[in-house]
RNA sequence: GGGCCCGUGGUCUAGGGGUUAUGACGUCGCCCUUACAAGGCGAAGGUCGCCGGUUCAAAUCCGGCCGGGCCCA
């Protein structure tokens, strides 16, 4: 019998789908508009286990909504810019950006990202991802840098840029300005020094400890805590600092920590942020002890040139030899460092392009308002960052590979000129300005050699996507989007700016939806990291299980939580993907043509056209909000225990019409509904059984599946059937006999059994008895043998005396409770009173026999099966 | 230090006041049954992180603590 072979298979119709453009985009068609707002993915090259995850469930949802009837903007995508890139290429070729021209430069991070495109290309293939190349774009193209353009300049215009002389954090590795989301924290041990101020005129000292002497000749202030007693007396005075013999006065201020060092804080302008709050406060006089290079400045002295460690060494070394270091402690401190190349990061003062960022605030939160969040608590996190805010979005880079700001500035007086929106794209280091000289003065204009921050391109997607100053009546029909899918590391920078670029440009929200999901961690739980080396690589676990099993795991995967990477869930969706294979082997073999409906089905028909048209109703449900993992719980349970070990088993031995017209609708639509998830086996079974008699081309191209049949009757008979054949089954297994075993004379007694006499021949057939009786009642004794409180009634009725009535209870014989919970209740004393109880309370027990015979029975519910021996 | 989320059999996970706590993987036993042994049937395995509180009743709600993750300072 032919196995299901996912190497082979999944190739042959991802080829197909290649070829037959079924994932393609209509901007002419009349249907609803489903659009994904599809991260760009970072031409880093290899393809992460996070991706392989993160784009599937992207992929669910596309698949399901085009099934659903929608018309799906899903495009194809790559971020192509920004620092990651001239990281690599850097080190690769051992160079800088200042040991190049520009364009030179530029090109080497074109080439070296764009080498990655077509194996990344490949990778969303052989994962099954939908996304359609009719709809490509990649970022660094001029196509898509032209509407980052375009947007800067309106909001130019608006006068919501500004140039802003301003102490931005900055990197003197990659010699740019960093977004506060690009700084990142690491613990360091450090040295806390502790050096000596004379007081001036007088001859005292005090100690300042510092982790950073080197700021020494910025050093403005000393500030002591306002309650420190033993240090009131100084406040006011002056002090004289080492080396450079500079007056500064001592004030005191409550942000002063009294625990740490000595209580005496030198402030400079400027080492780190609390530096900054003082700067502010007092309003300091800012001077620049380190230059962009990270290197220090002419106020230094004799340390000019330096970098900040050599510095901050040689500093330590005079002041030691001069006795002015008294002594030195080990410090754990936080210490700002780059997000991409790990440097320390410095405070420098720098003239860089702001977009406003605070006055939205509010504007912004009242938009992510309008946004469906999935899942809901995630939208705290946007709302805790944006309230946190305290700078405007600092839009410059001091990079290449990126976008050029648009700009030109005159040399003599700094006249700002914008490019018009007609020379967009263009670039101000190469392009003539759009006016020959400075507008103000007639000086020389300059093109800016400042690049966007990159988030400034991802930020503006959802205005690409939907042809905004490229096609604006289709525009108008695409914006906002449908759904935002990202991970929620994001939250505060895509999101965010995406929410207040589109509010700003078009006085709206970007989506409808946003979509959230999670980190894949190691095994262990623990994140991937290659400095660990426990990064997981897909590409062996796609060829080893399949792209459907891999699917199946990142289907598990629930929204909004990281999740441990599971081995077995993958092992798992490989045997559902042979389980599904295997049906439609089997399944197939009932229609040589499609199915018409029958005058009359039979009640395990009529049970399982229900049970799955519950299914879809819930499934459906599901997915509307996201929620595959339970979907899948839902879709998978029914199709391998509901449909295939319980119906399939029942009607095996059939050969009518309903069997058949059952079958084809069930199966179907059951891989219809799980299509979404595992496109590949799908398809294949779809192409060897239906296609014949369906006409469309692809599965992934019919249309999703209605509820059939509400019949609640059949629904709960069913049930019962099915519990009392695997009642049977399970006897069976435990008197060691095959299933297909013969065997005597089943009888099925009780009140309700009448139900199952429309299924006395599939009871006959699925077990194989010799015959089977339904009976309403039979020549039963029953006896009591125990009788059970159900709390869930004796709670609410009796309160506070409910355990001391079940606690009287158990210790009752048990037929003497029944034969009083019959005859007119059963009296307790509890809580200082009578009580008299119902035999709704409690659930009896009973074991039956019947009357000389040897029987086996079983209880099923409410009804007892008698098997006979 | 703050915010958000998570802690459930050996491992991973569902559930979020009321029968016997869901399922997967693993383990063990049985069964070659007109698809599937990569299958079927069954079993063992849990004081639902810890400590308090609310309640007749807490895995579930509240508070504190411990551990993990993400984000931020």
């Amino acid at each position: 019998m032919a196995q299901y072979d996912s190497a082979s298979i999944e190739e042959r119709w991802q080829r197909m789908w290649k070829e037959e453009a079924v994932y393609r985009f209509d901007p002419e068609s009349d249907k609803p508009v489903y659009s994904i707002d599809n991260p760009p993915r970072y031409t880093s090259g290899s393809l992460h286990l996070g991706h392989a995850t993160g784009y599937s469930l992207i992929d669910f949802a596309a698949r399901y909504r085009r099934m659903k009837g929608c018309n799906v903007l899903f495009p194809l995508c790559f971020d192509v810019n920004g620092t990651p890139i001239e990281v690599r290429v850097e080190k690769k070729h051992n160079i800088t950006k200042l040991d190049l021209p520009r364009s030179e430069y530029r090109k080497l991070c074109s080439d070296f990202a764009n080498g990655f495109i077509e194996e990344m290309i490949h990778h969303f293939e052989i994962l099954g991802e939908s996304m359609d190349p009719s709809v490509y774009y990649q970022t660094d193209a001029p196509y898509y840098r032209r509407i980052t353009q375009i947007s800067f300049l309106r909001l130019f215009e608006m006068g919501l840029v500004y140039k802003g002389n301003f102490p931005v954090n900055w990197c003197p590795r990659c010699m740019t300005a960093l977004a506060a989301a690009e700084v990142e924290y690491k613990d360091n041990l450090g040295k806390l020094n502790y050096i000596r101020f004379n007081i001036d005129g007088g001859d005292g000292h005090v100690l300042i400890a510092t982790t950073r002497p080197e700021l020494l000749c910025t050093c403005k202030m000393v500030a002591v805590h306002p309650d420190d007693k033993s240090k009131a007396g100084l406040i006011g005075k002056n002090l004289i600092t080492p080396v450079y013999g500079r007056k500064v006065p001592v004030i005191s201020d409550p942000k002063v920590d009294p625990e740490y060092g000595t209580g005496n804080v030198m402030i400079c302008t400027i080492g780190d942020k609390d530096d900054l709050e003082w700067v502010m406060k007092y309003r300091l006089e800012m001077e620049k002890g380190i230059d962009e290079f990270g290197k220090m400045t002419a106020l230094a002295g004799k340390y000019a040139g330096m970098t900040v460690p050599e510095a901050r060494n040689a500093i330590i070394e005079d002041m030691r030899k001069s006795g002015e270091l008294i002594k030195q402690e080990d410090n754990q401190q936080n210490v700002s460092i780059c997000w991409r190349c790990h440097s320390p990061v410095e405070f420098l003062q720098m003239p860089q392009w702001f977009l406003k960022t605070l006055d939205f605030r509010d504007r912004v939160l009242e938009e992510a308002d309008k946004i469906n969040w999935y899942p809901a608590f995630m939208k705290t996190r946007l709302e805790d960052w944006v309230n946190s805010l305290e700078w405007d979005w600092v839009l410059s880079r001091q990079r290449i590979f990126a976008t050029p700001i648009p700009i030109w500035e005159c040399r003599k007086c700094g006249h700002a000129v914008p490019a018009t929106e007609e020379m967009c794209y263009c670039d101000p280091t190469e392009d003539a300005p759009p006016v020959k000289e400075c507008p103000k003065c007639g000086g020389e204009l300059i093109g800016s050699t400042d690049v966007f921050d990159t988030w400034m391109d991802s930020s503006g997607s959802a205005l690409y996507n939907t042809f905004w100053e490229r096609d604006m009546a289709l525009h108008e029909k695409l914006f906002p989007m449908s759904m935002r899918p990202q991970s929620h590391d994001i939250i505060r920078t895509w999101a965010f700016y995406s929410i207040l670029r589109s509010k700003q440009l078009r006085d709206s929200r970007p989506w409808d939806d946003i979509m959230i999901h999670g980190f894949i961690m190691a095994p262990d739980g623990t994140p991937m990291h290659s400095s660990i080396g426990n990064v997981i690589d897909p590409i062996p676990i796609l060829k080893e299980y399949g792209a459907d099993a891999l699917r199946y795991y990142a289907a598990t995967c629930s929204l909004g939580i990281d999740h441990a990477f599971r081995e077995k869930d993958v092992i798992r969706g490989r045997r559902l993907c042979n389980k599904i294979f295997n049906l439609g082997q089997f399944v197939s073999r009932f229609f040589d043509i499609k199915p018409e409906k029958p005058a009359e089905l039979r009640l395990p028909d009529r049970w399982i056209l229900s049970r799955y048209s519950d299914m879809v109703a819930r499934t459906s449900a599901f997915f509307d909000e996201y929620q595959f993992d339970k979907a899948m719980k839902e879709i998978e349970s029914f199709i391998w225990h509901e449909f295939a070990d319980h119906y399939v088993e029942m009607v095996k031995s059939r050969k009518d019409d309903a069997v058949r017209y059952t079958l084809y609708t069930v199966f179907l639509g059951s891989l219809k509904i799980i299509a979404p998830f595992l496109p590949h086996v799908t398809e294949d079974v779809y192409q060897s059984c239906f296609v014949k008699h369906e006409g469309t081309i692809s599965l992934h191209l019919t249309s999703w599946p209605e509820p059939v049949l509400k019949d609640d009757e059949a629904a709960v008979a069913g049930d019962v059937l099915k519990d009392i054949i695997a009642a049977i089954r399970g006897w069976k297994s435990e008197k060691k006999m095959a299933l297909n075993a013969g065997m005597g004379t089943v009888e099925i007694i009780g009140s309700g059994a009448a139900v199952l006499s429309a299924a006395k021949d599939d009871i006959t057939e699925t077990v194989k008895a010799d015959e089977v009786i339904i009976a309403e009642e039979a020549d039963l004794t029953e006896e009591a043998v125990g009788v059970k409180p159900v709390y869930a009634k004796l709670g609410p009725a009796f309160k506070a005396d409910a355990k001391e009535i079940t606690a009287a209870v158990s210790g009752m014989n048990a037929a003497e409770v029944v034969e009083a919970l019959k005859s007119g209740g059963l009296r307790i004393t509890a809580g200082g009173g009578v009580h008299t109880l119902g035999p709704e309370f409690f659930d009896i027990e009973n074991r039956l026999m019947l009357d000389g015979r040897a029987v086996d029975t079983i209880q099923v519910g409410d009804l007892l099966i008698a098997i006979s021996l």
